[in-house]
DNA sequence: TTCGAATTTACGGAAAACCGTAAGGCCGTG
DNA sequence: CACGGCCTTACGGTTTTCCGTAAATTCGAA
């Protein structure tokens, strides 16, 4: 079993319960509320020579007084796989977007998903056994979600685009934008071929409401 | 103290670490992990003469198979309120929208708020002393939220317009569906005035941009 | 190299949003 | 009642978005 765990995570209330969740196994259990925080007791860890095993992690950090580096759970996983590519990470997270997750998955390489809900709590525990075996694991009431294939072809451009739609700048002003950034195609005509296809995508009436929907599918 | 406290939470680790954040203190916890099973608990035991003293309640409930007549805290604390008028009610949620926040001591009469974050739940245990003592309670890291005063002059009328901007309507239609629902003004004209009126307080450059900060402000 | 498909760009007309102005309606004060 | 201020409604002109079509470009395969 895992030696050493460190647990991301801003509420008090879930730290709790996670670390009640782990304490009849021989698992040394680290807690913290901030990213930052996190990607230091790492650092720290690695360099003493007792590494972590495994990371679970939030995706979503509220953000308070200070300055922080890492402002979400992603960033987080980045800069931990960064310095220790070996780790196994889990995210534990309310986040039920399709594109979210498989981007965890596919670009940062968690090995597990657990989505915080009624049950939650087993489904760590079980997904925490699993990884452990070098399997990957994923809650069963996100299954369906993910076989989601609609938002599977929406890439960087698509997402630039829709920030710089949501900025309420003109078109040709967001062409401008995305020549400045050498993306392609740039022009006004593209730009709009493309801001189509989203709302295609998105089945948005326009530009308004496609933004409305990206916002509410944290696709921006 | 309080006897008998009911508390309304679908999560299961928040649920954990509320029980343990009242094990010292001789009140009965008892939990519900859905809003129709809630209210049925109170009414039970109004009904056996032994009456909950207090509600604990979040306010977004992930639906699932079940059909519930319920679906929402909000939901919950109204039809508490319409069965049991002096009972004493918290909100404990991660909701920071100033707009639903103000809603909910307005015209549900809840005593408490606290504001699911880092040090949620010392902020649970105060509040609950608080209540108990007659007063009202809000997490402190909500103060400023609420007496932020730039979005004080947002009304029911303009949630409505930006909701129904929101879904990427005409003009024309968007003043039908107030007509529908008996807001008021509601003429084309006066939505084109009431959308500036909007994007100016906002400072937005379009009708697009409005809706992407009135969603990051959580307005709605 | 040449062809063909897909993508990108260009352009023009229709629809909708944006913006200013003016007219009508409501309400309190003198 | 008359008046003024404020909100609502109406309307016309300008800008931007929306949408279809067509030309230009890219790129892979024959």
């Amino acid at each position: 079993m895992f030696q050493k765990i460190l647990v991301a995570e801003d509420f008090d209330s879930i730290n709790i319960a996670v670390a009640k969740a782990f304490e009849d196994t021989p698992a040394t259990v680290v807690n913290v509320k901030y990213c930052d925080e996190g990607l230091l007791k790492i650092k720290r860890a690695l360099a003493d020579g007792e590494p972590f095993d495994l990371l679970i992690s939030d995706l979503s950090f509220v953000p308070c007084g200070r300055q922080e580096q890492l402002t979400s759970g992603e960033e987080l996983i980045a800069a931990v796989r960064a310095v220790q590519p070996d780790i196994k990470i889990i995210a534990y997270s309310i986040e039920d977007k399709a594109y979210r997750i498989k981007t965890l998955f596919a670009k940062l390489c968690i090995s597990g998903y657990v989505f915080k809900g009624r049950n939650s709590i087993a489904d760590l525990r079980l997904a925490v056994e699993q990884v452990y075996s070098n399997k990957t694991f994923i809650s069963p009431s996100l299954a369906h979600t993910l076989s989601d294939r609609s938002l599977g072809d929406i890439d960087d451009y698509d997402i630039a685009l829709l920030q710089l739609l949501s900025t309420g700048i003109k078109q040709d002003a967001i062409a401008a934008k995305l020549r400045e950034r050498a993306l392609s195609p740039n022009s006004v005509s593209a730009v709009e071929k493309k801001i189509n296809r989203l709302r295609i995508i998105f089945g948005a009436n326009n530009a308004t409401h496609l933004v409305s929907l990206a916002k509410d599918l944290r696709v921006i």
